[in-house]
DNA sequence: CGTTATGTACACCGCCCTGTGTGCTTACGG
DNA sequence: CCGTAAGCACACAGGGCGGTGTACATAACG
């Protein structure tokens, strides 16, 4: 079964209309932005009818906090997880963002909402933040000398790869990745031998 | 050139209607975002008729491109004409924000109107573009070795710094800083400190 | 089987939004 | 001083929005 533990309440019941809203939301939020995305045509393109999708939530705003709630996996964890790799390469790995990604869900509902108190908002700062302090432990584990220093800055530089890939339309994250290489380089005192001085790949 | 060509004809007269509106749009764009501001709120605070604001505008979209062309002087033009600093101080200078600024408007515009074809949003670009060759300009000033790519880069420390504060709720704008420091004295071949990297001399 | 949670179909409400139509007042400049 | 353009007050249209009420269908599980 898919759904096992969904709700406030375990329902094992049901035929799946939450998980089809929340992957509608995936969709439409990141494709139009939230504020462009009525719930109408949310609950049309879910093929859920709009009672069942306010049965399920309370409000809009639930519905953007737990979509922002349900987004990680796909970014966060499957860099960090990799063993196949040195920490030093899962820190840029961190950069090798495939190029279907509008821009970062959590920085567009920060900016959308426009409202630090919103759910959606909250959950955006702790995840942040969360991210940074990964960063950090990988940073750490690579060797840096200051490695909360170390995933503030590289973590600085996501966002700003993000935002900027958003506003000019044009992929940012290669130029990232190459600030990131230097000021890796620059916090760990004795680095591997072999790629502590390549040069700068992207131009 | 300043107020000449505005509606179908060049008048000078009337009693800055018009200025009133666009400075109704930096305040209330600024602290609630474009979305979140009706017309009719953006008039009462202009002590402007609705119908006055649709006689100088066409419509909302052209107030918000205007309001964002409208902006520069604040932050941009104010950094690169300081001739008491150094080329070098220049450059981090653009890290020095004062923390009135919410978010950089050209990104929250980028971002809540949600179409690369509004004018607004090509207006954005074509300005963030701008801040990266003013920033290249003062990099070979400096003596960077890319002067191009230097630019580029702190443009997007400058965009990290401001979407990270906008998620985070704190100011990020030094820690980008630090990074623009390390950032400068790598890529300009004789530093003041440091002369970590020195294989070419170019310009 | 029947009960009950789950989902559906569809109309509907009230609100706020952008944008207009109309008639009136003010102020500037010749 | 008078014409004319700038601005004003106000109502309203048209539509999308978030959200609800009601009555009905269906699937799960005892």
């Amino acid at each position: 079964m898919t759904e096992l533990e969904k709700g406030p309440q375990g329902r094992r019941r049901g035929r799946g209309a939450r998980e089809r809203i929340l992957s509608a939301s995936q969709q439409l939020f990141r494709e139009q932005g939230i504020n462009r995305t009525g719930m109408d045509e949310l609950c049309a393109v879910a093929q859920v009818s709009k009672r069942t999708a306010y049965q399920h939530f309370t409000g809009k705003d639930e519905l953007v906090a737990e979509y922002l709630r349900r987004f990680d996996p796909s970014v966060l964890s499957g860099v960090f997880d990799r063993t196949d790799l040195t920490p030093r390469e899962r820190l840029l790995a961190a950069f090798d963002i495939p190029p279907t990604t509008p821009l970062c869900p959590y920085i567009a509902a920060a900016v959308e909402l426009h409202d630090p108190q919103h759910p959606a908002s909250q959950y955006a700062r702790d995840y942040k933040k969360a991210v940074a302090a990964r960063l950090a432990d990988t940073a750490r584990e690579a060797g840096a000398a200051d490695p909360e220093q170390l995933g503030e800055q590289l973590a600085l530089l996501i966002d700003g790869a993000a935002a900027r890939t958003r506003v000019l339309n044009a992929d940012a994250f290669p130029a990232a990745a190459a600030i990131a290489a230097v000021l890796i380089d620059n916090a760990i005192p004795a680095a591997a031998s072999d790629d502590r001085r390549r040069e700068e790949v992207s131009s």
